[in-house]
DNA sequence: GGGTGATATCAACATAGTTCGATGAAAGCA
DNA sequence: TGCTTTCATCGAACTATGTTGATATCACCC
C-alpha cells in the first residue's frame, strides 16, 4: 500500500488509469525527469500493479485491475471490521 | 495513503479494527517503544483515520470508519477506472 | 552500417520518515 | 501532599526513499 503514497507515483496511477500510455508519455504528462518516471514504473512492476508491453521502441504500461481488485477488497475488510470494533473495547488492567 | 505504507503503523490499524485500545495495549501487542506508537497515534489522528477518548488517565482510540469507507470507495473507483482503461491506448507520436 | 529516439539501469545525493531516550503534564492512589 | 502510572511532545540519530545525471541497450530510419 506504500506504493501509493509518494505523489509522482499516485500521479502516475491516475493517468494510467484512464489510458495506456508509453514512458514518453508520463514523462510528458508529469514534468518529471525519464529516469524518476522509470524507476516508480519499475516499483509498480515489481509489485504487480502495472505490466509493461513492449511495442517497437516503445514500452506501453497498463494498470493491473486484478491487483487493484485485490487490494479494494482488503481495505473494504478492513472498514467492515472496523465498523465492528466500535462496539469492542479491551479493558484497561 | 502513504499512512498504511509503515509496517508498525499497519499493525496498529490492523490491531484497532479488531477492538478498541489504549496506548498501552498497542505498545505491549507491538512491542514498540511507548513514544513511537503514540507517536503513530498522532499521525493517524490528524489524517483523521482514528479518535481519541481520554478515558481517566487511559487514553482510548478506535477507528473511523467513514475515513475508511472513503478511502474503500476511492480505491473502488480506481479500480473501476482502471478496468476501462484496458481498452484505451493512447498513440505514440 | 551510422545516427537518432525511447527506455532501463546505476551510483550519488537529497529529502523525508521512523525510532529512540529524555522530559513534562495530568490522573489516580496512599 | 507525595508517589506512580499513562500518555504526549521534543530533539537527535538513524533509515528508507525519491531524485538526478550519466551511461548502456535496443529499435527504428536514413
Amino acid at each position: 500500500m506504500k506504493l501509493f503514497g509518494d505523489p509522482l507515483r499516485a500521479e502516475i496511477v491516475r493517468l494510467l488509469a484512464r489510458e495506456q500510455m508509453c514512458t514518453c508519455h508520463l514523462v510528458d504528462d508529469t514534468g518529471a525527469r525519464q529516469s524518476t518516471i522509470s524507476h516508480h514504473l519499475r516499483v509498480l512492476r515489481e509489485a504487480g500493479f502495472v505490466t509493461a508491453e513492449p511495442r517497437g521502441r516503445y514500452t506501453y504500461y497498463r494498470l493491473r485491475p486484478d491487483a487493484l481488485s485485490l487490494l479494494t477488497v482488503g481495505i473494504a475488510n478492513l472498514t467492515a471490521q472496523a465498523h465492528r470494533a466500535q462496539a469492542i473495547r479491551r479493558p484497561c488492567a
